[in-house]
DNA sequence: GCGGCGCTTCGGCGGGCGCCGAAACGTCCC
DNA sequence: GGGACGTTTCGGCGCCCGCCGAAGCGCCGC
């Protein structure tokens, strides 16, 4: 049973640019339709359709029909770990190659979510703040808080650190690799409190139709206060 | 900047069988020649050739001249979770058909090297023993030990837990989904440490030319005692 | 029921890539 | 230095697959 044939049954799935393009899209979880997955891919309809069809099939993708419209999101969230770690892998060897960016990829370099934390820019300063501060420990494959950390986390973010690592069925805190920065932010079951607190918090918005969030006005001086991140 | 193409670029290194195959055989860690893992991959060496290039220019491999051998290996840790996040995609999805099996196969599925843990049947059930007993806390994402679980490790096995978990660099426990069994064994550093300590403690051996392990003569009753593993 | 829309299926074109045989290059050993 | 061996390069064959235009199917709203 040579292993070989079913990786690349997997990985032929994604090495179509099209295709990459429509899973990197649903990464956050939601789930998108046809023509809009058509649409960000690049691609006509008819084209898209033999795509989402093979994703389908191979189990990458959950289909749910709703009138005529046919939502398309990832089949489980082992799908998106492991867009992630292929994201991962581009990132490390990424050729230093300075592209033009259109202002919707400025802002999704800017600040986005990545399935239930945040990613860009404005992850990856939070992560190094913590970081700086000694209130992080990070190494390669997962981390911890300190106890200035948790007392940070609990008053200025109302973090309760404890009841985040509740039972570890999940992973408390792991890096996950910025495609955009190439550098890690927080993942884990402490990234997903640090997002939903932001977004609790006023501290930043989801923007239309896309997963980029923007900092609010209300947000820049808290995020200033609570981590000493200033993002311009 | 979409990313898609980066995705499909690393993607489609991997989306042929026999450069899977490479890429899977290479996952303990070790160097292999190029030959060798034309043999692996079943193809000749020129058609190996061409794609250990393709893997070397795409950042996946690393390459170590020595003498007329070239010795090939997966050029970062981050490569081979990207693989293993593949297969655990192939393991969900798995249709449930039974090929047959070579001896060769059976004793990967028996028992093999996971980078430096343990996985196939022996690795699963030492796994669902300790989960069994109580001893281990296993989520999606990660998981921790009882203190009945820390006890049983140290005075069994040897194993200090503090010492393990020391500073949390790496993630302390993970699952690592199993494409054999299509369910978890224990990777990160409690999983590196079980392998370590069984090694040492001579109850397993690693068999020549594969990433399978077997289960020596003293490690059998062993085993049981401590675990209450009894393979056959 | 008729038109519009979302989505899929079909068919044919074109390009890219994996494959191997043959041959060249470099290293080791006698 | 000659011969064997490990490895790579080159060239040509063949196949697979992504692409789009055209057409068909199902759901919606007037």
């Amino acid at each position: 049973m040579p292993i070989g044939p079913s990786i690349a049954e997997i990985a032929a799935l994604a090495d179509d640019p099209a295709r990459a393009n429509m899973l990197a899209a649903l990464m956050d979880g939601r789930a998108l339709t046809a023509s809009e997955l058509a649409y960000t891919a690049g691609v006509t309809p008819q084209t898209a359709s033999g795509h989402l069809a093979k994703l389908s099939q191979g189990g990458l993708l959950a289909l749910a029909k709703q009138g005529r419209h046919r939502y398309y999101r990832l089949a489980s969230p082992l799908v998106g770990r492991m867009l992630e770690s292929i994201m991962a892998v581009v990132a490390i060897e990424a050729p230093p190659r300075h592209r033009p960016r259109s202002p919707r990829e400025d802002a999704l370099c800017f600040a986005r979510t990545c399935y239930d934390h945040l990613a860009g820019r404005l992850g990856v300063a939070i992560t190094e703040a913590l970081v700086e501060g000694r209130h992080l420990v990070l190494g390669e494959d997962g981390g911890e808080v300190t106890e200035e950390g948790a007392a940070l986390l609990r008053e200025r973010v109302g973090i309760d650190i404890a009841a985040v690592a509740q039972g570890r069925r999940r992973a408390f805190c792991r890096p996950c690799l910025d495609w955009s920065e190439r550098r890690p932010h927080i993942a884990g079951a402490l990234g997903a409190a640090l997002a939903e607190r932001c977004f609790a918090l006023g501290w930043i918005v989801r923007l239309r139709d896309t997963r980029a969030v923007a900092i609010t006005t209300a947000g820049r001086p808290a995020l200033r206060a609570a981590f000493g991140v200033d993002l311009r």
